[in-house]
DNA sequence: TACATTAATAACCCGTTAGTCATTAACAAA
DNA sequence: TTTGTTAATGACTAACGGGTTATTAATGTA
């Protein structure tokens, strides 16, 4: 709570390092950590630098603006996973059931699990105060993103495993759920009460079980 | 964008109005959009006041801090609902399925298509900055709400309607695409580029048609 | 019309914080 | 060892915004 201010080091005699190329990296990840936590207005610029081990000084020495960062800071994280994923959808061979198991495990494994995941709690929260911000993020991982699935469940389709659907609509019902759980983990998570209330991966599996197999039961009863 | 000096009225003849019974409330109700649209640190007092056609010393004159304001923000909205749908629910004679396509459409009547859908946004947005708020709401309203949907769920698999569940699990399934839906349309939403994008109440239609009939074809293809 | 009460105001105060800049010191080369 | 370059610093400032208060005026009553 109190400040720390940013002169009282943890080792006050440590040599003042240099070191140009790791600094932006170490002040994004440092940024992304207190923005995700307590918002972008709350973060001060003082402490981002803080964390990342440097005084507020050097942070403006890398970034224009608090603003500037936060747009660096998204930029970042926006990786380009998507190719690779791409790739190994194509090459897929298995049953899409195993595809859509398959792309949220790894979903999970890969952002869902990573700090990367507080990119959308972030993203919504300031959408309306960035909107370039929202567009950016809309074409670059939305858009992308809800193609992957639709090529899922349009192969599941096509060879008769799933039954027929809207797909343009049905992808929202697959992305939800993945976007609830970030939310959830970011904000709720880590509230104390709710540590053992959701578990993630018991959440994932289950919502493929009953996407896959549905709630009705048409047979047996 | 420019912030309006709160000194220029639209009328700066228009008469000093007292009503000290309707400020509250209009305040609350200016605090609520605000904060739902830029955040709770992003918004000034001030702006608050003046959306309510006040000064901002009256605001003040009503609320003893913005933070109190925010928590009297988040208190208004956990309306008491909930023993109305207890009620409605505990007295549906209809089939599962119908009871849960009720709740959804009617969720949405009253919650999710009014401004009341902007709360889950704020509060997964400041949660970690407001903790107490984070578990006032879990127990608020979370608790109460997961608690009526597995009444539904439950009532189903008794009735042999629905396929045996993890029940406590199975409502997150249920739970997460409302908030989702809530989240989306107070944040990206309001992009001009995705107006077109999610169709609230197809979104909803769908959703529960697959959950209901599933996405796997288990016997026609 | 005169007066009392109090809702509403706007100028004010002051702590906080984004952003700057003159100074310091780490490192490389001579 | 000396010197030049520049990464890093922290004290500084200017503005912003939460909260206060002396003043104003709306309304009710005599």
């Amino acid at each position: 709570m109190q400040p720390k201010l940013a002169t009282v080091n943890t080792d006050p005699h440590q040599k003042r390092e240099r070191r140009k190329e790791a600094r932006p990296g170490e002040l994004l990840d440092a940024a992304l950590a207190l923005f995700v936590e307590k918002g972008f207005a709350a973060t001060k610029a003082e402490e981002v630098a803080a964390r990342a081990g440097v005084s507020k000084g050097t942070l403006f020495l890398y970034f224009e603006s608090k603003e500037d960062l936060f747009k660096a800071v998204i930029r970042k994280n926006i990786t380009h996973l998507f190719p690779t994923w791409n790739e190994a959808f194509t090459q897929f061979t298995g049953s899409s059931a195993d595809m859509l198991r398959y792309a949220m495990t790894t979903w999970w494994e890969n952002i869902g699990s990573t700090p990367a995941s507080g990119i959308p709690k972030l993203v919504m929260s300031e959408a309306q105060n960035f909107p370039e911000i929202a567009t950016f993020y809309h074409e670059e991982v939305i858009l992308p993103g809800h193609a992957l699935i639709r090529k899922i469940l349009s192969r599941g389709i096509d060879s008769g495993e799933f039954r027929p659907l809207d797909v343009d609509h049905a992808v929202h019902t697959i992305v939800a759920p993945m976007i609830f759980l970030m939310m959830w983990k970011n904000s709720m998570g880590s509230c104390a009460a709710n540590s053992q209330f959701l578990d993630p991966e018991r959440f994932i599996q289950l919502q493929v079980d009953v996407l896959l197999h549905g709630i009705q039961s048409k047979d047996a009863p």
